[in-house]
DNA sequence: CCATTTGATTTTGAATCGATACTAATTCCT
DNA sequence: AGGAATTAGTATCGATTCAAAATCAAATGG
């Protein structure tokens, strides 16, 4: 039995008492979670789905079982099997580095790809769509921030993108990786990157100013 | 190997493009589960924390394993155990309701209260309780803004508070609920209740003005 | 050149969660 | 009132998942 109603609205009125801020961590982990389900028959588990949307986003050195586990904050062994499960169904494919022999790294299949298109997280994502601009920057702003401020709390690894990172130098039509040491393809400018460096401290002003 | 490192940004700067909703999804199921997880021995579980947190905020006739289940989108059995399993471990007692003999009403013990005050939910309590009231209420709009629209498209059940729902009818020091049929104590205004009914059509302007 | 570290994988075990079945209490219907 | 149907809660079983430990291969460093 489903009771179908609609608004939810942890009180926000009445009480602005230090339970508030209870509230929102509550709601914020609920939705997180209502979010990965699925109620139609659920093709993936929530770590497939997850595994697959990040190696769907992370640039070539990163798509590794290492790399994804310490974004999933788990144990290698667990991030090889989920990998592996992923390459049982033919949704990655994965190639050694010529670079280290012992490392490989995983790219979506053609079907990784469509399946990538019934992502549960597909509702959400059209939801979020329909904010306007500045209640969504407004909203990535400060869930920004409380991914690093916590993250920083919990000495959990973080993973940016090349173009924010402190080892990135554009040059010319492509970029060049101070890191990696090499150049960087257009196409994993945008994308999460393991050895990913803040350029600015994260308690610094900078996250109250850059909007206004 | 714990790469400690501190500002996540998930692009934020250049690309405005329509992968940013995506983006925006996958940071907020990234905070969830990192909120969640525990560095140091964890006590409880994830379902356990949850369960715990649920029965100490929903009034008398909504802490029992039925609420929780639909509340948590899970089976009865499911959530029946974990609360079995709460209550060997004495955090929760359970006391048979009066009025229908076969509910059981779950209420925290003096444990489970000290219990609750170690929930790994408090790091990013914490977080949010540092956050302006300016951008906190703002954010919280949005957030349950995206909790509502979220579980309409998913027919999820929706739990909200006695003094927000439509049932409600204050009567001078105490209030009476229409839908239970009952007064209802002071201390159960703020708690969640599972026969809540919205007062307001959630996708009108109502979310929209009352905080201008 | 050998020790140490790192990346990946396999195996094993524990524990969780869901499906199913069952009992007890309540409600509804004739 | 009596009986069917529904609902609350629980127990059992089984599948699945995830973490711990061990193993192998490659790279690094003294």
């Amino acid at each position: 039995m489903i009771v179908k109603v609609v608004l939810l609205r942890y009180q926000m009125r009445m009480t602005d008492g230090p339970q508030t801020p209870a509230r929102i961590a509550e709601l914020l982990v609920h939705v997180g979670r209502a979010a990965r389900s699925e109620d139609t028959g659920s093709e993936l588990t929530a770590a497939q789905w997850t595994c697959l949307r990040f190696l769907a986003r992370a640039n070539g050195s990163t798509r590794t079982p290492s790399c994804f586990a310490s974004f999933q904050a788990t144990t290698r062994g667990t991030a090889s099997q989920i990998i592996k499960s992923l390459e049982r169904m033919g949704l990655v494919t994965g190639t050694r580095s010529d670079r280290d022999r012992r490392s490989v790294s995983f790219d979506l299949t053609d079907h990784g790809r469509a399946m990538l298109m019934q992502d549960p997280l597909r509702d959400l994502i059209s939801v979020i769509d329909g904010l306007g601009t500045v209640e969504r920057d407004r909203f990535l702003k400060t869930l920004s921030h409380l991914a690093s401020t916590l993250a920083m709390h919990r000495d959990l690894p973080v993973f940016g993108t090349c173009q924010d990172c402190m080892h990135f130098a554009p040059s010319g039509d492509t970029a060049y990786c101070a890191c990696m040491a090499e150049e960087l393809a257009a196409v994993d400018l945008p994308k999460l990157c393991a050895s990913y460096t803040p350029t600015r401290d994260p308690m610094s002003q900078g996250d109250q100013n850059d909007a206004d």
